[in-house]
DNA sequence: TATATTTTTGACACGAATAGTCAAAACACT
DNA sequence: AGTGTTTTGACTATTCGTGTCAAAAATATA
């Protein structure tokens, strides 16, 4: 399953590269690093944009995990949490073919 | 489509109460409520459980409707929403059918 | 085994976001 | 005009997110 975390440590990992030098390039310390690889943390919108420059792959694919990472962990502990998602996603498509119609 | 702002103030005015009534019940100010109605405010999940309380409503769905409107409130003004929705629930079908094997 | 390097952990600080109060303004209805 | 209800916005308190730092643990290497 495509995890934020697991993407970037494994793209890390590959070129191996430690994390003071990933972190560095996002400005912040390499724990915090350490912990979004882990899923201690979430990464914020900014630190994706950069991940995926630094690593050049698709920046809206990395948003999917992220973005994705962070809605499970809004219905983590829910019982109702599939169908909750379910709901949403039908908010979503409703709010999107109104605003075609404007 | 079922808001949680809208559903209560539904089933409010079916009842002809003021909004002084269920915010007292909810222990909250008038004008919190007011804004939750209108979608201006999330609820807290406490403040739900007691909505369906107070209006003998099952629990759950309510609950569901107000998760997934702060779903669709979190991935909001993002180009991959819908996307993002789909990857999650996948992901939270993928951990349910492993917890299960426990 | 010793030492250097990297990673992980946890305590703490700070700023931003959230949840709330309060009072006044706007609205609705006799 | 007078009553009750709802909405608005300024303000406050508390919670949560994002980060630093330093030490401990793990890993790699001489």
């Amino acid at each position: 399953m495509d995890n934020l975390g697991e993407t970037i440590r494994n793209l890390r990992e590959e070129k191996e590269l430690p994390l003071r030098t990933v972190a560095a390039f996002l400005d912040i310390d390499q724990a915090i690093l350490s912990k979004i690889e882990r899923g201690q943390r979430n990464a914020t919108r900014e630190q994706v944009v950069k991940l995926a420059e630094y690593f050049k792959i698709k920046e809206s694919d990395l948003l999917v995990s992220w973005l994705s990472d962070k809605l499970v962990y809004e219905v983590a502990d829910e019982q109702v949490a599939l169908k909750a998602l379910q709901v949403a996603e039908e908010k979503v498509k409703y709010q999107k073919s109104k605003s075609k119609k404007l």
